[in-house]
DNA sequence: TCCTAGACGCGACAGTTGTCGCAATAGGAG
DNA sequence: CTCCTATTGCGACAACTGTCGCGTCTAGGA
């Protein structure tokens, strides 16, 4: 993450020459073909400005896809909590092996770099916080037991996705997204969720 | 993995003499270290070799993982589903987050080489296939009803500590194992893993 | 307007990864 | 034992990763 202590004209700018570098390399050539050299040539700012500033590739991407992130994502209302579930799982399935797999390629970063590391987890972190509300909508409706622990349901519904995905290498599958969300969603009914955090 | 097609004095010298430097280099400088160019050096057998053979460390990772492992691993029985299913956890902490995290270093290795991602495949999948019998064990007992899919009960107890400790940089948690392990044995007792596979 | 510290350009360096063509060698079939 | 060929050794090559020192520029405050 590139520091802000100055954050004038010429920083300012090669910051934006080397995110519009990075988000053109990801078009061309994918997202496991990033190089830092391929970035610095293409943005015309020095390879060594770009390692001093972004430190990896890792860096690069998280910082790319924080610029990047729409700020104003919400879970939408499907009238249910396994529809809701549902449609995170989607969300979740196209992240991973959609034609733009972002949440896979800053996985894979995450291994090496620490600064994709932290960005994948303020990433993930954020979005099971505007998750919450799909839970309470459900224990509203009476489809969960009141104290039902958002975090751990929503971590039920969307983990075997992670883990079929990227751990027994299946492709998109919208059955499966299907089935992880009714099967949390039951388990919340049956008040699995309830108390001992 | 190496062809057959000449398993001669030879060939077979040179696949020890490697899987023998691969496993000295993994007591000695850790499973993140591990490289070719060591692994070459300390076997005496050139790298191009090495590369032509296994292609990458993940290939070399792969081999010696499926040479050297037990044939003979079986979930214990500890008298209920959810202290067999704790104990698995355990294992799953161990295995990714412990002193030693093989399967840490195979996931990783898997993100780029396509026989480490073969290995961890079959790994997961034989191992799942052997933890059936707990889910049997558990419908005999009454803890689960009948028809309960073995499969997505044992990753539903299982996935979400991959989640935490691979995508949340969460290190080795025993109160997570435990959390986790209860909670997909409360769903199995409630039926929620029954049928639409 | 001037001064300074932070940011950048430049080139060199060392290390790792992975590939290639060619020559030498050693299994295994006959 | 002889021949054929799969396998290996060898060295060169290209690309990427990071780092370093040094000189230059420029943004932002006095």
């Amino acid at each position: 993450m590139p520091t802000t202590r100055r954050p004038g004209g010429r920083t300012a700018r090669t910051r934006a020459a080397v995110l519009a570098a990075v988000e053109a390399e990801l078009l061309e050539h994918g997202v496991d073909r990033l190089t830092v050299d391929a970035v610095a040539e293409r943005s015309g700012v020095h390879r060594a400005t770009v390692y001093r500033r972004w430190r990896d590739v890792g860096g690069l991407l998280a910082d790319a896809l924080v610029a990047g992130r729409e700020d104003d994502w919400r879970p939408g209302d499907h009238g249910s909590l396994t529809a809701d579930l549902v449609a995170l799982n989607r969300e979740v399935v196209e992240h991973l092996a959609g034609p733009r797999p972002v949440s896979r390629a800053l996985i894979l970063a995450s291994y090496r770099s620490s600064a994709a590391a932290a960005a994948l987890r303020d990433f993930l972190e954020d979005r099971y916080r505007r998750c919450e509300v799909v839970v309470e909508r459900a224990i509203e409706r009476g489809e969960a037991p009141a104290g039902t622990d958002a975090r751990r349901l929503l971590v039920a519904a969307t983990a075997p996705i992670y883990h079929e995905i990227l751990l027994m290498g299946r492709g998109a599958d919208d059955a499966l997204a299907v089935r992880c969300a009714t099967d949390a969603a039951r388990a919340a009914g049956a008040g699995v969720f309830v108390g001992r955090g």
